[in-house]
DNA sequence: CGTTTCAATATGTATATACATAATCGCTAT
DNA sequence: ATAGCGATTATGTATATACATATTGAAACG
């Protein structure tokens, strides 16, 4: 039941000891050694294991109470937690990367644009209590070509005025947003459909085709500043998240 | 430019000074008051400013640095880094407390279960090199009256034995392996299938309708667990994932 | 017997200090 | 000029120490 004996503990990698008391005390929970509700050694015991000081214990120890391996409670320890509610992480690339991604040649083109009062519908996509002007923008990206997205865009102008200079030809709405926009929240919402008529002549598919799709709704420190919804036939794309417990 | 007025330090709530000076720092970030490549104070000035010790601040910045919204550079500094790729953090709910957040009785029913030796296609989804003993299952999950999904799963008896001896009438598999296998990792896919005839069959939809079709895998320890593909009709589903970028 | 009080204990947070390490600047010798 | 060298600087990691705080368990008390 030993963590590690102590002629081992100089025996390791370059790894500082912060690092490696954080791998060895996770390794041990997921590899089911300690289930949950297992007593973790106490901090001055690990302080006795690795020959360290407690401040060291302590940071891998928050560490891991922060990633949600551990839970630690005064005067009584430090727990495996039960295994948490699954979360998984999703990564959301550029289509152009994507697209380049599958050695295929990338091409984007802007069908629409529209500078408007926001309606009903735009506030509630964009999550808007008052009305306001927006920009709303259909494009499609192209992979090789067919046809790999269709974008359908609001951007809230009352948050990004500068958007209503740009005619957004030449680069397309997500690239030119990342960077001059700091968001800080952003909402997804993923689910298929069948394609109705505009959408399949868009995307060059049969009308009742399913469809992916992912919406987006960013915020930038309170403001709400787009809504965008990808529409992708189902065959060009899957969403892959990957999930690992712990940010070690 | 001001982080705050030295008068300000006392007045806060009861947050801890580290808690402050992250919180600080990150609202000047996401606010866009300090734009990506801004050069953050260095150590020994916010040393002053919060009038605090090194080590304190030095702990805020690590933690920034390791959520990915700063940079850090020896000799340099600490720098405001561009806005990350984005990713998002998926909850992936039991069936059941889905069903029953949505106000329905839920009903489980458990329609296949059969033993056998590992097929090539079992092999391929489940990430086994070598054969061995599987169980397939076939499930659907009632919300009232209507199937909300079908579940088609395959669990690895040579990493989950026990099992073997379970019938799967009145427990869903994903229920019951949650708490007996300390999981470590998990891949999903998430896609647009149009349903045929079988699927429709079983969800009571028509044949060709849209599904969206969320595959997981996942592993404990190096060994491959389970994977499990759930199947949705279009209407009854969407998947929400939220994103705030730091985990402070 | 139940309640209150108090001491012990484990974690939470912060300090001052020390030395290691990487990157950069400026000086010097070629 | 420029290649190399060393001093300087900011961060990285660790230590010993101190006191705060929440919680538990046991002793003291009504």
């Amino acid at each position: 039941m030993s963590l590690v004996e102590p002629d081992d503990i100089d025996g390791g990698e370059s790894l500082s000891l912060h690092q490696r008391i954080l791998s060895d005390i996770r390794e041990k929970i997921l590899s089911g050694a300690w289930a949950p509700g297992h007593r973790i050694p106490f901090e001055h015991e690990l302080t006795a294991r690795y020959n360290c000081s407690r401040m060291t214990v302590n940071k891998a120890l928050s560490q891991l109470a922060k990633a949600g391996l551990i839970e630690r409670r005064r005067r009584s320890g430090s727990f495996v937690r039960q295994p948490q509610s699954q979360a998984a992480v999703l990564e959301l690339h550029d289509i152009r990367i994507e697209v380049e991604a599958l050695g295929l040649p990338y091409r984007y083109e802007r069908l629409e644009r529209l500078k408007r009062r926001s309606s009903a519908e735009d506030r509630g996509l964009l999550g808007l209590s008052a009305s306001g002007p927006v920009l709303a923008l259909e494009s499609l990206h192209f992979a090789g070509e067919r046809p790999f997205a269709l974008e359908q865009r609001l951007i809230n102008l009352s948050a990004v005025s500068e958007a209503a200079d740009e005619d957004f030809l030449d680069i397309a709405p997500g690239p030119w947003l990342i960077g001059r926009v700091p968001w800080s929240e952003a909402e997804h919402r993923i689910r298929a459909m069948a394609a109705d008529e505009t959408i399949a002549d868009a995307l060059d598919i049969d009308a009742g085709a399913p469809c992916l799709v992912v919406e987006r709704r960013t915020w930038s420190a309170e403001h709400p500043v787009t809504h965008v919804r990808f529409i992708y036939p189902a065959e060009s794309h899957t969403l892959v998240a990957r999930f690992t417990p712990s940010q070690g």
